[in-house]
DNA sequence: CATATTTCTTGATCTGGTTCATTTTTCTCC
DNA sequence: GGAGAAAAATGAACCAGATCAAGAAATATG
């Protein structure tokens, strides 16, 4: 019944994501159980869309394998990274969450992924189960906040260059994992400009 | 319906918060009680600040009357824009009062101004006290993060004209409110650039 | 109400990063 | 393992918006 295409592999189990909600809330055995009943493991293929624009974003996705990118489209095709996820991270189009209405984004895998989904009624009913649900979805949405200040901020403040060393010094594994256009429509800046900077350094180096 | 000019005022008080409140989570009479008692009035004249960096941004702040600016300054003396605050809006530097780490913004009174303040140790007894405020505290953090991650998406996608003709079209009455150079940074260009697009129109109207 | 300070305007010049076009490298999948 | 597709690299020209400088308006303050 599960079919695990990749070569070697774990057993998939929602075991990192209990560990996860009890890195912020303390959760009782039947906490415990009401979280398993609440989330879906599913596979998703690279490339797969998650989410796509007119549709409601009807889950919340907590990626337990693999990993995602959020992006926009403006009118003249151009892509922008909202956001990028591997595993430990959430993922969704927020906007339409919360409010429960049409997505204006893509989110797609860019590997073999897997998630734990709850979707938005159930997270609705874990919350009025136990305050400490209520307490758990607060502290991400506080924490959500905090990041994108701290990525607003940098947007405004620093240079192309220096967003992406800062970003590389930061998230080094990520960025082995993730294509450079991805990277690039993250930081705001070209693709062409990202590999400038990385033949630039090659040329120091040597 | 009740246009109060600047210079003589109304007596202060909590009824607008309490009503902000009521918008998104039901209030018992306790919990309106509590809340009273949570809530400290405070007169803010115009360039005063409450918030500095290096300092633990103590307190979370609904503005009652007048205005405020966030903002962050770089090595070079330039200031960014963060936030910013009329009525019935809420400021801090969330990093800080989240983490109740120590701030990195300026957060300053383009007016004069009066605020209901809320302490971190209050807040928390809020959330003990009931799970409504969990919810309440729980739902702003969730339009916040929403509404930062709009003004990511037109950070990134708009060009600086579009950004200022959207501002001004979304918030016309902030606009008449505030100083050009606290416009310019937050929407992340020169005031030399804002004055020229102004120009500009002017020009076109004629 | 006069003067000092802050904010806004205007012009000239400059530049970080984009755009466009082409080539090279790296994936992907039968 | 080889053809086709996707991603990355490279060069040349360009431009949106910044920077610098200096004056004009608006606000604050004694």
């Amino acid at each position: 019944m599960k079919i695990i295409p990749m070569d070697q592999s774990t057993l998939p189990t929602l075991d990192p994501l209990i560990e996860h909600i009890r890195k912020k809330v303390s959760l009782s055995p039947e906490e415990v159980r009401e979280t398993l009943l609440s989330f879906k493991l599913k596979n998703i293929k690279k490339r797969q869309f998650i989410i796509q624009p007119d549709f409601v974003a009807t889950h919340r996705n907590y990626v337990l394998k693999g990993s995602f990118r959020a992006y926009v489209v403006d009118s003249k095709g151009q892509e922008y990274t909202i956001q990028l996820a591997i595993e430990d991270w959430w993922i969704s189009d927020y906007n339409s969450y919360i409010f429960q209405q049409p997505a204006t984004m893509f989110v797609v895998a860019l590997e073999d992924s897997e998630v734990a989904q709850i979707d938005y009624s159930r997270e609705q009913y874990l919350k009025r189960y136990s305050p400490t649900f209520e307490t758990f979805f607060r502290i991400m949405a506080e924490r959500s906040t905090a990041f994108q200040q701290r990525r607003l901020i940098a947007n405004l403040t620093q240079t192309a260059e220096e967003r992406y060393h800062h970003f590389l010094e930061q998230y080094p594994r990520l960025v082995q994992r993730i294509p450079q256009y991805a990277l690039a429509s993250y930081l705001g800046m070209t693709t062409e400009f990202i590999s400038r900077l990385r033949n630039q350094k090659k040329k120091a180096k040597s």
